[in-house]
DNA sequence: TACTAAATCGGAATGATTATGATCTCGCGT
DNA sequence: ACGCGAGATCATAATCATTCCGATTTAGTA
């Protein structure tokens, strides 16, 4: 996605458009493999010298609020991304930490938002299954 | 629940019974406002002076590991358990980091486990909400 | 072009969690 | 009942992701 294209997102949005959040933006949506703010840093510090870590953490906790990216539940104890247009489910592996994307069936969707009781307004939906992946399988427990 | 029914359920998954253990297992089923570990070891440490914030620590891993309870995600920075038996929804509040339980509609329960790809053993699942309460509402962003 | 609010930077502070190593104790076998 | 050994507990220190801070820069507007 082009330069522009990332501006214009950002406007749409209501947020200043910046050097460091259209490489955030790009880099959040370019990486598909939901990385952490450390992750998004390491990725940009080469091509922005001047980036700071803080900034990544301020940028992403906009982002997460204006609806750009999901975030996900904490995994090892670190802040986790998701940058990808179309929402979907995650398997989180409690041995390694890696994360599959899970297709949600359509007709097995949670709750639907409506259902929920008083006056809740529902920002994001988290579907998460806690799993042991074929690769760490030997010893499940 | 009495004690030698605690020591019973411990016995039941292969944890050693030990007074801390049983306390812990106690409080954690007791307080269903989804507490912290250093809300658990607030609870405890009138009545149990000698325990310590990493044994609650340690005995909580040992738990979730075990299934005896399960975790949450964090809120706020702080890991949260759920020790109830019966598993639900949970809706969190971003602005003041209450939670709320939610029924799952039985007919729209999240994919179900057999659909999940290739080898992943599923631990647990979780269907998050992330919400602004009716507290919280006048501001909402 | 000047102004102002917001964004960025770098580093220091925070604080939940984990690691460590020295006791203690449960559960088993004798 | 007693002793043994693995595992549990304790207290404290260390870790480290995240937040906070004040100083500086910058985007967007008039």
């Amino acid at each position: 996605m082009s330069a522009s294209e990332l501006a214009e997102r950002l406007r749409a949005v209501g947020l200043k458009v910046t050097g460091p959040r259209i490489a955030i933006l790009d880099a959040v949506e370019r990486n598909s493999n939901h990385p952490s703010a450390e992750d998004i840093y390491q990725e940009l510090v080469d091509t922005h010298p001047s980036l700071s870590l803080s900034t990544v953490y301020g940028t992403l906790s906009a982002f997460v609020k204006a609806g750009l990216v999901r975030k996900l539940s904490e995994v090892d104890g670190r802040l986790r991304v998701d940058g990808t247009k179309t929402p979907h489910d995650h398997a989180i592996c409690r041995m390694c930490g890696a994360i599959f994307d899970i297709e949600p069936n359509p007709k097995k969707a949670p709750t639907s938002l409506s259902e929920l009781p008083d006056g809740l307004a529902v920002l994001d939906v988290r579907v998460e299954y806690d799993v042991v992946c074929s690769e760490c399988k030997p010893t499940p427990f």
